[in-house]
DNA sequence: CGGAAGTGGACCGTCAGCGTTCCATTCTTG
DNA sequence: CAAGAATGGAACGCTGACGGTCCACTTCCG
C-alpha cells in the first residue's frame, strides 16, 4: 500500500528528527507498523533513510512551490516562505540534522546545476530589487533563513512560544535583526 | 596526567561535533591516545560525554567571561561575544548537537536559578537601554545568537567563508537582519 | 640504576541493533 | 465465500561497539 509507505517515511523523518539514532523498531512503532512491514518496504536502514530524505526534500519542495515565491514583492514572498517552512517543520529538522544533507544534499544528484532553486531565485530577486541585503551572499541568507526557522521550530516544540507567534517572531528577527 | 585528560576532552568534543556517533577508538585516536588510556580516564562512554559537556560548558563560560559583557555599550559587548563564540566553535557545535543540552543543559544542575548568565544579562541590559529589540524575549535573542554563530561556523568549516569574514557577516545579519 | 607510574596493544565476553526468515492472522477483492 | 495479498509477532545468526583485563614497554625520578 502506498499509504503505508508514506506513513513510514513521515514517521521516520519525525522520529529521526527528534533522535537521529532512533532504532528501527522505534520508527516502526512510530509509524504504527510492525518491524516486519517496515523491513518489507525498506530492506535496510540505509535505504529507509535515503527514502526519507528524498521524501522530505520532495515535500519541502512542494511546500515551497505552493508558496509561489515569484509572485508579489520579495518581502511578501519571504513571509509565505517562512510560513511554508514552519508547516513542514519536522521534515526540515530531519534534513537539518542528517549527516548534513544540506551541504551536498546527500541524495546523489547527477551534477544538476541546481540553478532552479526557487528560494535562491527569490533571494537574488530581492537583492536585485534592493529589498534584501546585497552585502552578503544569497547562500548566506538562505542558511540564515533555515537557521532561524529551525530555531523557531525548537521554540514551538518546547512550548516556549505559540505556533503562531513563532512565524511572526522569526520573520521579525529575520528582517530587522535584533537591534531596536 | 591532567594534560592528557584535557586533550581527550577537547578531542572528544571536536570529534563528536563532527559525528556524534563517533566511536571510542576514533575519539582515542583523535586525542592521540590509546583506547586503554581513554578507558582509564573515563570508564565508559557516558562518563566521557558528560565530562566533555561539562568541560565545553566551562570553556565557553570562560570565553564569555573574558569578553567582559558588562563593559561598554551592549552593541560593543555583542561584537566581543560573537567573536568569543567563534573562537570556541568546536565546543559550541558539540554542545549544540548533543541530546539537546541547550534546553535542559543535560548536566544536572541543582535547580540553579540560572539568573547569573552574563549573556542573558547583556541581552536584557541591551533591551533596557533601547539598543536591542524588546518586542521579543531575551531567550529568543539568545537562541538566535547561537543559531547564527552556528551557521557561521558551518560556513567557515566548509570553506565558503573566511574565518574573519564570518564574524563580520554574523554580526551584520544579527544586528540588521536580511533586509536592505 | 632500579622501581613506580603511565601508556597502549591485544584479547575477550557481552550486548544491542540489524537483516532475515517463518508463519499465523487479518484484510482485501473477485 | 474463497483465494490472494498484506501484516506483524517471534525467533535466529551476525556484526560492531563497548566494557574490562592482561601485559610488555617507555618514561620519569629517587
Amino acid at each position: 500500500m502506498e499509504r503505508t509507505r508514506s506513513a513510514i517515511l513521515t514517521a521516520a523523518a519525525s522520529a529521526l528528527a527528534r533522535d537521529r539514532s532512533a532504532t528501527l523498531p522505534e520508527i516502526a512503532k512510530a509509524a504504527g507498523v510492525g518491524r516486519t512491514t517496515l523491513h518489507r518496504y525498506f530492506p535496510d536502514r540505509d535505504t529507509l533513510i535515503r527514502a526519507a530524505v528524498e521524501d522530505s526534500v520532495e515535500a519541502i519542495g512542494e511546500a515551497v512551490t505552493e508558496a509561489r515565491l515569484d509572485q508579489g514583492t520579495p518581502v511578501e514572498a519571504l513571509h509565505r516562505l517562512v510560513t511554508a517552512y514552519l508547516h513542514v517543520g519536522d521534515r526540515l529538522v530531519f534534513l537539518f540534522n542528517d549527516p548534513h544533507v544540506m551541504r551536498g544534499y546527500g541524495v546523489e544528484q547527477p551534477e544538476e546545476p541546481v540553478t532552479a532553486d526557487p528560494v535562491l531565485d527569490l533571494i537574488t530577486r530581492g537583492q536585485r530589487d534592493g529589498a534584501f541585503d546585497d552585502h552578503v551572499s544569497p547562500q548566506w541568507i538562505q542558511h540564515v533563513l533555515w537557521a532561524l526557522v529551525y530555531t523557531g521550530i525548537e521554540e514551538a516544540d518546547r512550548g516556549t512560544m505559540s505556533r503562531h507567534g513563532v512565524a511572526a517572531t522569526v520573520i521579525r528577527t529575520l528582517e530587522r535583526g535584533i537591534l531596536a
